[in-house]
DNA sequence: GGGAGGGATCGATGAACGTCGATCCGCATG
DNA sequence: CATGCGGATCGACGTTCATCGATCCCTCCC
């Protein structure tokens, strides 16, 4: 399930309005567990290098065949990875016929960056 | 050692110009275990939640003692996550008398997020 | 100098994670 | 219908990591 729509909205008190709470307030339990999940499934070299992969292909989206072996890892690794990509919402599954496409989900790593920078 | 100065140019390619690469590049295995070391460093509940307090308190800077007892956690791994954040060069250390304060290490986290919405 | 308190380090322990081979599922083609 | 191939799932194994209690170091103050 995606996790990352929660991220844009880390401390429950700034939620309101868009930028410049009073007083900087200190993430909640809650909001760390959340964001700390999403930057998991992100904080690993091979996965970093999938999604940096999926985002140079054409059109934006690739199939599993196109990721192995540039990685250098077994198929079913590069496919544990991209599961934890798309369940953190980073990624999105598409099958067609044989294949399966993945891509980026639009402002995902955005939402994420911008996280980061407002913890 | 500080490993957010690597942050800035996660691609070797890139490195000399500023922005827009004419194609977009892979993410390199090299600069991928780096970024992934310091995300990882950061993808903790615990860790977040040290970093917004340390931002949100008076002067941006804290001692262990003010944040042990929020956090829930003993002194020693409060100790051993201050430790982890300052390696990654998100937080620094200052041991002035008795107390030893810590403070965020200015664009540290902008550079990560940064990093992040560019992989 | 001796006691007290803030913090870092050490060693151990249990849980989470990355990786793989083997297997299973689904679709396309002869 | 049988075969082949892309991909997901399963089970296992070794490593890494978060956490703690115990201990040690350092600084302050009596």
């Amino acid at each position: 399930m995606a996790t990352v729509d929660i991220l844009q909205a880390p401390a429950d008190a700034q939620a309101a309005e868009c930028c410049a709470p009073p007083v900087r307030q200190a993430l909640a339990a809650e909001g760390a567990e959340k964001l700390a999940r999403t930057l998991k499934a992100v904080a690993d070299p091979a996965r970093l290098r999938l999604i940096s992969m999926v985002a140079a292909h054409d059109d934006d989206e690739a199939c599993v065949c196109d990721l192995t072996e540039p990685l250098g890892l077994s198929q079913p690794t590069v496919s544990h990875h991209l599961k934890v990509l798309v369940d953190a919402g980073i990624l999105s599954r598409e099958k067609r016929g044989t294949w399966a496409y993945y891509r980026l989900v639009p402002g995902a790593l955005d939402a994420l960056a911008h996280s980061v920078a407002t913890v």
